[in-house]
DNA sequence: ATATTTAGTTCGTAAGCTTTACTAACTCGC
DNA sequence: GCGAGTTAGTAAAGCTTACGAACTAAATAT
C-alpha cells in the first residue's frame, strides 16, 4: 500500500501530498531525532491529527518505533517518543569507486559500520566486475542480521537516472544496468548513482555543509559533485562532475591545443601528486608540489564559484596530501581570483569523512529513495 | 477562494495538488496552444473530468477561455477549443539593466509588445532611481488598456526572493525593499528578478533551448544566468552570475595578485571591446580583438560546462559584435579545453530574443508566479 | 437509419487534511 | 491533598480533491 503505484501522469493527487508528508515527517525525525508527535505536528506545520495518523502507519509499517514516555518537568501529559526504527534496519551500501577493490559494508541508518567486506578487484572488467559486485551484495546480504531497507550503490563512470551505468571507461562497462541487475539478484531495492555524486550526497547528509557546495573528489583523478539548493546536480547528460580533464591555465599561449600536461589531474590527481613528490628534492620543492596543485585547482575553481555563487568548497582525499598546503593553495588562488566582496565568505574545508565517503553517499542515496530523506 | 492562502508550515495539503493541477493545465495549454478539455486531460494524465472541473473554474476566473467548436473531419462530438485569455491580459515589464534609461513595455502573454515607454536615468541612483521606476510603472499602468496580470522587473544586482535588491552598486541601492515598494504604489502583483537570471528565463521561455544551459549576458558588463532543469539557479546567496569579475588565464603567472586588467570583462564587456576595436587598425587586427574576446570566455567557461556537464552555451548582446567571429572563438576554444567526448555535443549559439530579452524576461516571471508556467 | 466514435457532464466514492471537541495525565500553588 | 492549568494524543465530522462508471450530445461511417 504504501509503495508508489506508478501514476501515469503529471497530474498530482491526494495522494502526492501524504506522500510528501510521510517523507516529512522521515526527515524530520533524521534531523531531529526523537520527538513526540506534538513536537513534529509543531514542525511540520501539520497538525497533531494528521500526524498521529501518519505515524501509526509509519510504525505499521515497522519504520518508526515508540521509545516510552519522556521523562520532564513540564507540566502537562508526558510525551510519548517517536523516533525512527534506527536498530531495525541496515542498508547494504558499495562503493565501487577504488580501483584495486570493491567495498561494501552493511551500514545503520545513522551511517555507522556493521559489516564490512571488500572484494579485490584483480584488474577484473566488464561482465566479470559486475559478477564481483553482484558476489560482493549477496554475500553481505548473507550477512545481515536485520532487513535490508535497500541497496546503495556508488560507482564511478555516467549513471542515468535509471541505475544504467552509460560508460565506465576504467571498469569497461557500457550501458550496464546495474541497478536492475543488482535488484533481480539480491530481491532488494537498489539504487545506483556516481561516486562523486554520491559522495557529495554523504558530505551534505553526515558532514556540516551548507545547502549549496561543491565538492572535489581526488583519487585516481579529480571528480566534483555538486550539491544545490539540498539537491544533487547531475548534469543534461548525467555526467556532471568532469573538472579533472579541464585544462587549467593558458601557460602554452590561447592557442594551444588540448593537452593532458595541462589539464588538471596532471597537478591535483593521487598519482600525478605522489609521483611529483617522489621527484621532488627536499621539503621545499615538495611544498611547491603541493601548492601548484591547491593553485590549480583553485584556478579551475574560481569561474565556476562565480557563476554559481558558491559559499563551500569542500575537498575530499587523501588527508596527508590534501590537507594543510594544498587546501590553503586553493582558498587563497580561489579569494585572489573572484574578488569576493568582503562579506562573501567563502569558505573550504577538507571532508571529515574519511574512507566511508562513498559508501555513506550510498547510504544516503537509499535513505532519499526509500524514506524521501532529502 | 484561488488565492494561495499563506499555508504556515512544509506540509502538504490536497489543495496544494490542485493548484499544481492548475498550473499544469494553464503550462499545457501555453505550451501547446488551443485545445480541447479532453485533449488536456490526455496531455496531463488527468481525467476529463478533473479537466473540465478546473477549465471551468479557470474560465470563471477569467484566465481561460472557450474558442468555439474545432471544425474537424473526425467522428465524434465535435471537440470545444479552451486556451489561455491571452488577449484578455497585459503584463507590465520593466528593465532597469540599461545604465542610460530605464525600459518598461506592457506585453501580451506571448511577449509581444503593446505599449512602450522608457525614462531616462539620467544618473539617477538611490531614492531618485526608485521613483523613476515607480513613476515608469505607474505611466504604464494608466496606458493599459486590459486588466493586469502582474507587474515583472529585470533589474541588476543581487536580488533576494522577497524582491529585496540586496545591492546594486551602479544605481546605488542597498536592501532596497523593489517588490514591495512597487507593488504597494501600483496595487498589482510585482516580481522583481536580477536581469541576467530573468534573461536566462525569456530564453528558456522564448527562445528554443534545452532544460540545461546557461546564459553569458555581454552589456556593460558580463553576468551570466543559469537554468538546470529548467529552473534558474540562484546561488547560494542569490548572486549567481558574477562571472564578469573573474580572473581568466595565467599570463601574470600563477603568483599574480588580483588584477582589473585580467578579468573577464576586461576582454568582453561592450566598452571594452569597443575601445579595443578603436584602438585596432585594420580589419585584421579588429578580428584579433573579438577573436580573443571569444577565447577569454571560453575560457571561463571551460571548468563551468565540465563540472555541470552542460551542452549549451547562449550568447547575449550586440549582435554585430558576439555573432561571428566571437562566438567561434569561444566554442573552439571550449571544444579544445574540455575534451568533449564526441558524442558530448556541446552547442553554443546567440540569443534571437534581441533587446526586449530583459523585457520578456521579466514576463516569464511574471507568468511563473502568477500561472505557474515553469 | 444505425453503428461507431469522440467530447463532455453527472453522480457517487475514496482518500486526505482540518476543525472541533474530547480524554488522559502531568505540574503548580495554595 | 486538591482544584486549576497545561500538554499529549484521539475521535468524529466535514470539506476538498480526484477518480471511475455511466450517461448525454453530436458528429462520421456504412
Amino acid at each position: 500500500m504504501n509503495v508508489a503505484m506508478q501514476r501515469n501522469g503529471l497530474g498530482a493527487t491526494p495522494g502526492d501530498a501524504k506522500q510528501h508528508n510521510r517523507a516529512l515527517v522521515m526527515r524530520t525525525l533524521y534531523a531531529t531525532g526523537p520527538a513526540s508527535r506534538a513536537d513534529i505536528a509543531r514542525s511540520t506545520g501539520l497538525t497533531k491529527v494528521t500526524v498521529s495518523v501518519l505515524v501509526s502507519e509509519l510504525i505499521g509499517e515497522g519504520l518508526l518505533h515508540e521509545l516510552g514516555q519522556r521523562e520532564s518537568q513540564r507540566p502537562g501529559k508526558p510525551a510519548i517518543l517517536v523516533d525512527l526504527a534506527r536498530d531495525s534496519h541496515a542498508v547494504l551500501c558499495l562503493d565501487l569507486s577504488d580501483h584495486r577493490a570493491f567495498r561494501g559494508a552493511l551500514l545503520d541508518l545513522d551511517g555507522g559500520v556493521l559489516v564490512r567486506r571488500d572484494a579485490e578487484r584483480g584488474g577484473a572488467t566488464g561482465d566479470e566486475a559486475v559478477e564481483l559486485a553482484v558476489g560482493l551484495a549477496l554475500e553481505l546480504q548473507s550477512l545481515a542480521k536485520l532487513p535490508l531497507l535497500g541497496i546503495g550503490v556508488g560507482t564511478p563512470g555516467v549513471v542515468d537516472d535509471h541505475g544504467v551505468v552509460r560508460t565506465a571507461p576504467n571498469l569497461g562497462w557500457a550501458n550496464v544496468p546495474l541497478q536492475q541487475t543488482i535488484a533481480e539478484r539480491t530481491g532488494a531495492p537498489t539504487a545506483v548513482a556516481n561516486d562523486a555524486n554520491v559522495a557529495a550526497l554523504a558530505e551534505f547528509r553526515f558532514g556540516d555543509t551548507s545547502e549549496d557546495f561543491i565538492l572535489i573528489t581526488i583519487g585516481q583523478g579529480v571528480g566534483s559533485g555538486l550539491i544545490l539548493d539540498g539537491h544533487p546536480v547531475t548534469g543534461s547528460s548525467f555526467a556532471s562532475g568532469e573538472i579533472g580533464q579541464v585544462m587549467v591555465g593558458t601557460d602554452l599561449g590561447l592557442d594551444a591545443e588540448y593537452s593532458r600536461e595541462h589539464v588538471l589531474e596532471h597537478w591535483l590527481s593521487v598519482p600525478a601528486i605522489a609521483r611529483a613528490l617522489g621527484e621532488a628534492s627536499g621539503d621545499e620543492d615538495r611544498e611547491r608540489v603541493l601548492r601548484e596543485a591547491g593553485m590549480r585547482l583553485g584556478i579551475a575553481l574560481a569561474p565556476v564559484v562565480g557563476v554559481l555563487n558558491l559559499a563551500e568548497v569542500v575537498l575530499a582525499g587523501p588527508t596527508e596530501l590534501i590537507e594543510g598546503t594544498l587546501a590553503e593553495a586553493t582558498l587563497d588562488m580561489l579569494r585572489r581570483r573572484t574578488m569576493l566582496d568582503s562579506h562573501s565568505v567563502l569558505a573550504l574545508h577538507t571532508s571529515a569523512q574519511g574512507d566511508d565517503l562513498v559508501l555513506r553517499g550510498a547510504l544516503a542515496t537509499v535513505l532519499k529513495q526509500r524514506l524521501g530523506i532529502t
